[in-house]
DNA sequence: CATGAATGAGAATTCATTCAT
DNA sequence: TATGAATGAATTCTCATTCAT
């Protein structure tokens, strides 16, 4: 499934690649059928696979393109100065990017990772993204934040924040109320409060 | 399938779901047939239908189950009179649900959610737990923590924070060392530090 | 694939091989899928499964049976004194079975042999039907027969001979007159010429 | 696909004959599918149907193409006066037609033969191929061997023991050592015992 | 002459489910 | 109550073949 693409075949491809992210989705990767997916499209099932090897070169295709696109996006960012506001400014980034692109958030962080033997993930992109984080998470150490937390933990912590805010987004669990633009008011809650939950008890 | 159980055809359902979940949180829901299920209670597949009207029923049964056994285990917590205290406790217990069920939470908090036309989610229990949370926090906002937030935004915030660490958790994202237990691991870091990722920055 | 059957079931599965044998023999083995097999016996398609695992599995207890039947037509041969009586008694047994079953020995013989790494032959059968042929010819040679031929030679001349026979007159190669009987005909050779194919040029 | 072939045209199809016979042989005719053999030329899928009339046309014509080489091997002997000599010079080249081309032999000889309504083999060269034997027997009966058969028997015994061997030899059933060229084997056996199986029973 | 696009048919399986007994 | 038998519909994927260009 490499060949050279004519500009018409790649486009065929997309749209098939498309389908399929948005499929995938809505019903979950294993109620999409390969029949659907070229039915959605107009296709033959048979066609497809000039576009595609199979399924599982599908997901795979869409998942490298997720981290691609999120690489992308953050790497367009400058490093600010403040190890804080450039973790933000990532935080931003990752969660404009998972809202957006929800779909292909939803199959790049929701299915049980793959980890190869040599215990690295197999999917391209996916190091390179976590790479971002923790190193800007080990300025932020080495700053004097995230008093006594190792990195490990510090950037266990950050991402999950985000991360837990988009699931719930992904799966329609934003608490807010129903008429108000979902996205809009889930993306303002990330910079005013990414690092910010404090809860001061006395203790 | 809303008969009246005899104690006998009430453990046999048991079993049955017992079953289910256990194979379901091994192998993945789409992986695993009625079939296996029957085979697994040394059943005839047919005889599943009696106990279980079908497979989504199977499915949705499981979820009110799990979010019966969260709610007691939230529920048996002391109201303690922090409000910060508490809600921490609820977090730990909440996790720690997380943790031992994960196969549960999968089910009940990563599937798309349904939501009928008067805005309630039909699945039992599921407002039950949200709503233990949200008053904890309606509590900690009027003791006069989480400065500045609504009610929705501090309850989300807290929420997700929990829900992104079993959420990576469970697809195994956890970036600690593999040869540590895991789970030990990821449940420390919950009273460590939850509402509490401060990071000071300069601004 | 093996359970308890019942007495049915056996049938049912006698059935199915039955009609797989004499559709691999008459079409070939790759041009007879599952489904026509079905259909020959008016089952459904899916039904099959319950009585034969897969295609391959079927292939093998076919092979697996008419080595078995073979070996006891040839079992129940007394052992001559005179070896090449012995011999060609097991020949006339070994081609009544290939002229009887020819649809078993299509699948036994013509196929390309399987030989697992150990270097023997991973149906069980083969191996031992080949040895009494084997034995037979090494005591003949023993009586002085078969002057100057290794044992491996001798065998598979006389294999061969009447391998070939079978093989021609399975695939409807006989060159005798149409009409006749050809079964018969061919098995009248077998006592008349076996081993004994001599043609005394002067060289 | 009779049209009359220009050089070029001829050439093509001859190439695309060669890629599928050699094809056929490594994999098994049904495991080759018409795209890979168009792969193999360099062609578009849909070319090979301007040189080909379809997958059964192409087998037929490999069959003739067999017969027609083997003929031609035969034919280029010279008639030794002694017909045996004859007839083992005729068993010689048939076997060695056989291992080399053991690709061709298998289909045309193991495929079950097709008959016409007027009782002759539609394959072109098919009865030629046999005619020359049949004479060469003929000539030795009248000279004196096989004593006791008809041109019939003889010439079936004498076909099948060559036969035999090569169906053995191809479906890799040899009993000879392994790491031995057998082929080299194989051949030496012809010569040998061709017609000279001979046990000399007390009887 | 040559090809890319396209497809209907079919391959081996599997599954959720029903039904007669 | 329980089950074995049965199946329609679905799964992924391949293949021989046609046709518009």
């Amino acid at each position: 499934m490499k060949k050279d693409w004519t500009p018409e075949q790649t486009e065929k491809r997309r749209l098939i690649l498309d389908a399929a992210r948005e499929l995938f989705s809505k019903e979950g990767v294993s109620n999409v059928s390969m029949r659907r997916i070229a039915a959605k499209v107009n296709y033959s099932p048979a066609l497809i696979y000039r576009y595609v090897k199979n399924k599982e070169e599908l997901l795979d295709q869409l998942r490298t393109e997720g981290y691609q696109i999120l690489l992308n996006r953050m790497s367009r960012l400058e490093v600010d100065p403040d190890p804080i506001k450039y973790l933000t400014d990532l935080a931003v980034e990752y969660s404009g990017f998972g809202v957006d692109y929800w779909e292909y958030y939803d199959l790049m962080f929701h299915m049980p990772i793959q980890i190869s033997e040599d215990g690295t993930v197999p999917v391209k992109g996916y190091e390179a993204v976590l790479g971002m984080v923790r190193n800007a998470v080990e300025q932020a150490i080495k700053a004097g934040h995230f008093a006594g937390c190792s990195v490990d933990e510090a950037m266990f912590m950050s991402w999950s924040q985000i991360h837990g805010l988009l699931s719930l987004y992904i799966s329609g669990r934003t608490p807010f109320h129903i008429g108000e633009d979902r996205a809009k008011v889930m993306l303002q809650e990330i910079p005013r409060h990414f690092l910010r939950i404090v809860a001061t008890g006395k203790k």
